[in-house]
DNA sequence: AGACTAGTACGATCATTGTCGTATGTCAAC
DNA sequence: GTTGACATACGACAATGATCGTACTAGTCT
């Protein structure tokens, strides 16, 4: 597609199956496919699949009679261009609200809340 | 379209339209056309926002010789619905790497980081 | 009344997403 | 060398989102 730009932003299904790649290392569509739950045909997933990699989001190699498939950015990355995607949209760039937003849509252990915590100190640390 | 369930997301043109209305408050679709730099047709801003009320995202209401849209739910709760649905789908529920994720994306100032501080005092109170 | 103006309603188009069905290719073993 | 089993390729389709063009309506001005 394009030279190696950035791939456009995962959408809903290609997050999925995003997450089943980060977190099983390079796959065939048929592992994929079971990895998910969902109960979709095999060949859709397999299409998903041919798409994302068109679009420069997976990279495709050869395996004995199977194609595998392996994630082309790393999750954070991802996570982080995702991130910054809402932050500007509905948020105004504004990373306090946002936060905010976060921690008000469901309850937070306070052992996420010290993580968070440890996340600022390593910010202000940097980045002064 | 359904009693008074919450309406879907707003999509990435919705909520353009969205911020708009959120700003000025209850406002014409020409005001709105107007307010979004965009270059798009005025009758395309009001089939948008026809949809939108269609679905429950916008209310409206007469005025004169006009209809005057206004945002169906306040900013906030969208911005928390938004931010919920990301940190399900991209960050596996946990907030602290939403965080690092938004605080990544880009340089944050340090007022920032201080009022995501003064946020976290806030939740660590309120929910102990 | 007739023409202007400012507004809404509606149908149509085009791209993208998500979903399959079906066709085709290839190895292995009978 | 025909038959499975397993894999990929490809075309089709419905739903949705974004975008207009065009038609209709209701006041206003002369």
């Amino acid at each position: 597609m394009k030279k190696n730009a950035p791939p456009p932003l995962p959408t809903e299904a290609e997050l999925e199956i995003l997450n089943v790649l980060w977190s099983a290392g390079p796959s065939t569509v048929r592992e994929v496919h079971a990895a998910l739950g969902r109960d979709t045909g095999y060949t859709t997933v397999l299409k998903q699949m041919q798409v994302m990699a068109a679009k420069g989001l997976l990279t495709r190699s050869e395996r004995f009679r199977s194609h595998v498939y392996e994630a082309r950015l790393p999750k954070q990355e991802t996570q982080q261009r995702l991130a910054g995607n809402l932050l500007n949209r509905a948020f105004e760039g504004s990373a306090s609200h946002l936060v905010l937003g976060a921690l008000s849509s469901k309850p937070v252990s306070a052992k996420e809340l010290a993580e968070i915590r440890r996340i600022l100190d390593d910010f202000e640390r940097g980045s002064k």
